[in-house]
RNA sequence: GGAGAGAUGGCAGAGUGGACGAUUGCAACGGUCUUGAAAACCGUCGAGGUGCAAGCCUCCGGGGGUUCGAAUCCCCCUCUCUCCGCCA
């Protein structure tokens, strides 16, 4: 969440900023007006506890010396004040509520880099990687859920069976294409980044950190009997590992990559782009993560973007990178980088990465904080992510890009050794 | 799932109704001494809110209650540990 005080002393860079993201001015005054109610009630209250503090004190001191009755007075009064004491405290609590409510809703201020926009449609290409539209083959030209049944890799029909409609399950090599796939991209970042595996289900609080939660509920599976959350992300996991810590500057920045299963309900898109592989209630996904200062966060958000982006490109996946506009970028995000992979067999961009960074909008939300080098103080940390890997469209666009005249798949060489030295599925080029 | 014990600052650990935001130790930081370091000694040392400031206020796992006054008493919840049961 946004730092309150920033809409104190800066309104019009707040209101100017959120505004780019239509969000509606009056929202933003809502905000100020309730700050200083508030403020003025919470300073009223604090007066008035520290007289009933005075005078109970010196009730104690009285009663000590034996002089009762004066006592006694005191005690009436200092009751008749704690009861105003108490009223004013309510309402100060409802306000506070009312406002820290109004601060979670309110999505993070879009970095003055991000492109403006309102929609998906004002994003900005910032540069396009092996991609020759008229260079795909026939033989490229098929979607993955045919070349999927076509090998026994993908059974969708029977995921259905098992949960419903945009489950799927991966068989024989195509469910190895999926393991190898995260432990490439686990392998890749192990230099800088420790592997974290977390839990996948997690409480309230931890959703509420990353901003999952109370904006987003429709999109996240929640099981109410434990109260639990299923992850649409390690994102939100690992976000939420520093909660409520002050960490060492020394220590920063934390580099931390997680390989989970990622659950979403997709409660806005039904319909949309749910064949095969474009859109699935559960997948793989490994993610980059880290904690740092405000100063070291660009630099991370652009190594992550590198990682990310090398992986694609080695894999010989055609891909681009695109800058989110204002209005598209997610709501606790300050800047995303988005990358999109060519699946030749459905003809389309897929997105596969979303490098965000988040400044301490998420960090605030967790109270993840450090201590300044000096000793002197704590500061909120940012935070930055993003994916490494997501299988599925990953799969997709791979088994579609790969796909042989004869019908096989080969497998990229830095695969294989994650796939007992297979080097083709389907064809006469196999182990 | 059953029984018991516990939750206090970065860590350890006192405090069981009145000057306690909290004794003390360790760690950390600054200094003296030293060629340098260690040791010793002196000092500083929790996090927030609000205010120009002095100050005031909040926080002893979370929530509620009793009281003039709660870290301390009462109730509920969460978590941790030990034992039993079950179990990959």
């Amino acid at each position: 969440m946004l730092d309150v005080r920033l809409f104190r002393t800066e309104p019009q860079l707040v209101t100017d900023s959120l505004l780019r993201r239509g969000i509606h001015k009056e929202q933003i005054d809502e905000i100020v007006a309730l700050d200083a109610q508030v403020r003025e009630l919470s300073s009223s209250r604090d007066e008035l506890r520290s007289r009933v503090r005075a005078l109970s004190n010196e009730v104690g001191q009285l009663f000590r010396s034996g002089d009762k009755e004066a006592a006694e007075d005191l005690q009436s009064e200092s009751r008749a004040l704690g009861a105003q004491e108490k009223d004013l405290d309510l309402q100060a609590e409802e306000l506070s509520a009312k406002l820290r409510d109004a601060l979670l809703h309110m999505p993070n201020m879009p970095s003055e880099d991000a492109p403006d926009g309102a929609s998906e449609h004002d994003n900005v290409v910032v540069r396009t990687e092996g991609f020759d539209p008229e260079s795909y083959a026939p033989h490229q030209r098929v979607p993955h859920w045919d070349i999927g049944t076509e090998h026994g890799i993908l059974d969708v029909e029977r995921g259905v069976k098992l949960s419903g409609s945009m489950f799927v399950m991966y068989r024989g090599a195509g469910a190895a294409l999926v393991r190898a796939l995260c432990q490439l991209a686990l392998d890749r970042n192990a230099d800088l980044y420790e592997e974290v595996r977390p839990p996948t289900m997690v409480r309230t609080a931890t959703m509420v950190s990353t901003g999952h939660l109370p904006k987003f509920i429709d999109d996240a599976y929640h099981l109410e009997r434990d109260d639990l959350w299923a992850i649409p992300t390690a994102e939100v996991p690992l976000t939420s590992l520093a909660r409520d810590e002050i960490l060492d500057e020394s220590s920063l920045p934390m580099r931390f990559m997680a390989h989970t299963s990622c659950f979403r309900r997709e409660a806005g898109s039904a319909g949309k782009d749910t064949r095969g592989l474009l859109r699935v209630h559960e997948f793989d996904k490994v993610e980059l993560f880290a904690y740092s200062t405000e100063s070291q966060a660009q630099q991370l958000h652009a190594e992550v973007l590198a990682r990310a982006e090398q992986l694609i490109a080695d894999l010989g996946l055609a891909y681009r990178v695109l800058d989110l506009c204002a209005g598209d970028i997610g709501a606790s995000a300050r800047r995303t980088f988005d990358i999109e992979v060519y699946a030749p067999g459905v003809e389309r961009w897929l997105e596969v990465s979303s490098v965000s960074w988040f400044g301490d909008y998420q960090a605030r939300r967790a109270n993840a904080r450090y201590r300044h080098r000096d000793g002197k103080g704590t500061g909120i940390c940012h935070t930055v992510n993003g994916s490494a890997l997501a299988v599925p469209r990953v799969w997709a666009a791979l088994v579609e890009t790969n796909r042989q005249a004869d019908g096989s798949i080969a497998i990229p060489e830095l695969l294989q050794p994650y796939m007992r030295g297979l080097k083709s599925i389907g064809g006469q080029l196999g182990v």
